[in-house]
DNA sequence: TTGAAAGCGTTACCAA
DNA sequence: TTGGTAACGCTTTCAA
C-alpha cells in the first residue's frame, strides 16, 4: 500500500463509479443492494480509508471540536482529565475528534478559538472550568460559533444564562446528600469548610450543606473559609478548633480542603471531601464523585443533537446527580 | 464576515493572483516586498486565514499528531497530563495540532492508529507509556509511520532499539542522586521500595539505588517490592518493620509506594517518591521530578527535526535527568 | 439507481 | 517575480 487508495480506485475494482461509492459510504440506503455489495468488498481488498480532509474541505465540516488542556490545578487535576478521557471516547462514538490546545489565560484562550474557527479547523467548543464574568461564552455566541460549557453560565444575565447551552453537576445536591447522610449516622455538629464568596460551584456547595442542617433543624453550624490549598485549609480547621469551635464532622468543597481538615481532626472525625481524587481514595477520604462520563454524554447531545453533526446554536442545559462515595 | 475569505479574494483585493498570494504566505523571500505589503494588508483588512483542511489536502499532511490519552492511573495520573500540556504547547509553537484518541488496550490502540493513519488524520504519533513486549514500534516501523516514544523501547532487540526514536527520563539517575543525597545526610540504613520485575522504569531505579549505595561501599540494604498502590505499599513496609527490617530512610518507585511507606513509617523517616505528584507536594514528601517540558520538546525535536513537518523516519534518542525535590 | 460534471480552497508546476 | 493551469480526494447537484 505504497499509495492510499482513493475513491477513484474503489470504483474502478468494483465497476462503477466514483458517486456510487460515494453513495455508499454516506447513503447506502440509496444503492441497489448487489451494488452495495460489490463497493464494499472492493473497499475490503483495497484497504481504503476517505480521506478525512478531502471530505472536510467538500462538507464544509471539521468534525473536530477544540477543547483547552488545562494547566495541572493540584490535587484535583484529575477532574478535567476524566471528563476530557470520557469526552474523547463519546466523540469518538460519534465520528467527531478532540483537537487540544492550551492558552495562558482567558484571553490568550480566546486568540487560539478565533484562530481554530477561522482555520475552519474546528466545528465547535467544549469550555470548561466556566466563572464569573467568564467572557468567553458571550464571545462565541456573539460569532455563532457553537459551543457547550462544563459548568454553569456562572454570573451571566438570566436572559442569557437560559438560552446558554451548558453541563454541569449538582454540587448543592452532592453536599446536601453527604450532609444528609451523617445526620443520618448521627452526627449533630457539621461544619463546612470551604471557598471565599463569590464562586459559582463553591456557594452551591455551602448551599448544599445549609439545606440539609436547615431540613434537620440545626443551623448556625460553624463555616470556616481558606483557599483552595492543603495547609491552609490545616491551619484555618486547626485555628478554629483551638478558638473552640464544634465539629464531630465536616464537609467540605474539594478533596483538598478535605485533605487539610483529615490532617487538622485526625482519623476519628469524619470529613468529606469533593472530587473523589485519588488522594481522597489513597487516604480513604469520603467524597462526592461527579458523573464524568454522563456529563460528557451530555455535553455532545447537547451540542449535537442526535446527528453526527455539530447544531448551528446549540441550546437547552443539564445538570447532574453525583453520589457520594463513602469510606470507613 | 458571514463567508470566510478565501486566497481568491485577497488576491483580488491586493491586485494579484492566487498563486502570489500563497506565495506571500508560504514563502515570502520569493515575493517582491511591496506586493508583499498589498498582499499582507489585503489579508489583513479581510481577516483572511487559510482553510487548514483544504492546505492539508493539498499538501498532504495533516499538521497533527496523534496522541493516545489514557486512562487515569491514580495518584500519577497527572505525569501524562503534564506532558501532555507541554506537547500541545511546544506542537502549536511549531505549526502542529494535537489529536486525541483514547483505546481499551494496545490492539486497540493500534486499530485506532490505523485508522488514523489511513485517513490522513496525522502524520505521526506520539507513543507513551512503553512497556516490554509493547507490539507499538515495531508495527508503526513497518509501515513507514512516524513515530517517537517517549518512554525507552524496553525490551526490544539492540539493533532496533538503536534505531528508533525515544525520549526518556533518567530514573536511575534521579533514584542514584536522592539515595547519594541522603547518604550525604548521614543516613546509613536506606531501604528501596519498588515493583516486581522486569518493569523497565522500576528495574532503572532500582539500579539507581544500588549504584548510589555501592559507591558508598554500603551494598545489602532492604529492598521491598510490591504493586504500585498505597494500602499494598503500607502492608509491605509494615511488615517488613515488624520482621526486624532496619531502614532509616528509603527511596520508592513512585510517590505512591511513598506514600505507603510514610504512612507505615511516619514522618520521622525520609521518604522520596517518584513524580512529584500533587500528592507529594501537599504531604510533603520528597520526589523525584521529571522535566517534563524538556521531554516533550525533545519528542518534537526527534520527530520534526528544525523543520515544521515530520521527518519521514525519525530517529535517534535523548535522556533527560531529574531532579530531586526536597521537602522538610 | 447510476453516472457525468462541477467545485470546495489550497499549492505545485511551468511558462511568461 | 508573477500568473495560468492543474491537481489533491471528496461530495453534491443534476441528467440519464
Amino acid at each position: 500500500m505504497s499509495q492510499p487508495a482513493t475513491v477513484a480506485d474503489v470504483a474502478a475494482v468494483a465497476g462503477v463509479s466514483r458517486q456510487t461509492v460515494s453513495n455508499a459510504l454516506n447513503r447506502p440506503e440509496v444503492v441497489r443492494p448487489d451494488t452495495l455489495d460489490r463497493v464494499r468488498s472492493a473497499i475490503e481488498t483495497l484497504g481504503y480509508r476517505p480521506h478525512a480532509s478531502a471530505r472536510r474541505l467538500r462538507t464544509r465540516q471539521s468534525s473536530t471540536l477544540g477543547v483547552r488542556l488545562e494547566p495541572v490545578h493540584g490535587i484535583s487535576g484529575a477532574v478535567l482529565d476524566r471528563f476530557l478521557h470520557a469526552l474523547v471516547e463519546h466523540a469518538d462514538a460519534r465520528g467527531m475528534r478532540i483537537l487540544l490546545f492550551t492558552a495562558r489565560d482567558v484571553d490568550d484562550e480566546l486568540t487560539h478559538i478565533e484562530r481554530l474557527v477561522e482555520g475552519s479547523d474546528v466545528d465547535g467548543f467544549v469550555l470548561t472550568s466556566t466563572f464569573h464574568g467568564d467572557p468567553r461564552p458571550g464571545w462565541l455566541a456573539d460569532r455563532d460559533v457553537p459551543f457547550v460549557l462544563f459548568g454553569r453560565p456562572w454570573g451571566q444575565s438570566a436572559e442569557r444564562a437560559e438560552v446558554l447551552p451548558w453541563v454541569d453537576v449538582d454540587g448543592r445536591a452532592g453536599l446536601r446528600a453527604a450532609t444528609a447522610h451523617l445526620l443520618e449516622a448521627g452526627y449533630r455538629r457539621i461544619g463546612f469548610l470551604g471557598w471565599p464568596s463569590p464562586s459559582g460551584q463553591g456557594d452551591e456547595r455551602r448551599h448544599g450543606w445549609q439545606d440539609a442542617l436547615a431540613a434537620a433543624g440545626l443551623p448556625d453550624q460553624v463555616q470556616l473559609v481558606c483557599e483552595d490549598d492543603v495547609s491552609a485549609a490545616t491551619e484555618v480547621v486547626t485555628r478554629a478548633v483551638a478558638d473552640g469551635a464544634a465539629v464531630d464532622a465536616v464537609v467540605c468543597a474539594s478533596d483538598t480542603l478535605a485533605l487539610g481538615a483529615r490532617f487538622a481532626l485526625g482519623p476519628d472525625v469524619p470529613v468529606v471531601g469533593y472530587d473523589d481524587t485519588p488522594v481522597a481514595e489513597a487516604l480513604g477520604i469520603s467524597s462526592v464523585e461527579q458523573p464524568l462520563g454522563d456529563a460528557a454524554a451530555a455535553a455532545l447531545d447537547l451540542l449535537m443533537g442526535t446527528g453526527r453533526s455539530v447544531l448551528p446554536a446549540p441550546t437547552g442545559h443539564r445538570l447532574l446527580e453525583p453520589t457520594v462515595v463513602w469510606r470507613p
